[in-house]
DNA sequence: CTCGTGACGGTAT
DNA sequence: TATACCGCCACGA
């Protein structure tokens, strides 16, 4: 957990922007809530909120376009799942096209 | 206080 | 394309 919930919230807010059939990077999400470079936070901020949230985690994803988990563990597949629901695409690799589904977020 | 560890990212090779 | 490194920084042992 970060100890700076002003930043929680911060991150949170973004991430609820997110539309649905979009997604984001983490890095993308720490620099629209004013930290840049900081992207290993909005990785710790959603590592920490229970599974009740409704924080749409399942849109954040790295900027290869891939997602943060291990390709067999349980996150990995539930959160494939929901995003393919959504109509995100994933390449034979595993990777998401970033120039057809990123989401132009801005503050 | 020091160290290892990440749901990370940019650069170099 | 794939590794390897390094910067970054909250946390916990």
């Amino acid at each position: 957990m970060i100890s700076n919930i002003q930043t929680l919230q911060k991150f949170y807010t973004i991430i609820y922007k997110i539309p649905a059939g979009k997604v984001a990077t983490y890095g993308q999400i720490a620099a629209i809530a004013g930290y840049p470079r900081k992207a290993r936070l909005v990785g710790y901020a959603l590592k920490g909120m229970g599974e009740r949230s409704t924080v749409p985690w399942y849109r954040v994803i790295n900027a290869q376009g891939k997602i943060s988990f291990p390709e067999h563990s349980e996150h990995y597949s539930i959160q494939k799942t929901i995003l393919e629901s959504e109509g995100i695409v994933f390449s034979k690799s595993g990777k998401i096209d970033l120039r057809k589904f990123q989401w132009e977020g801005r503050k």
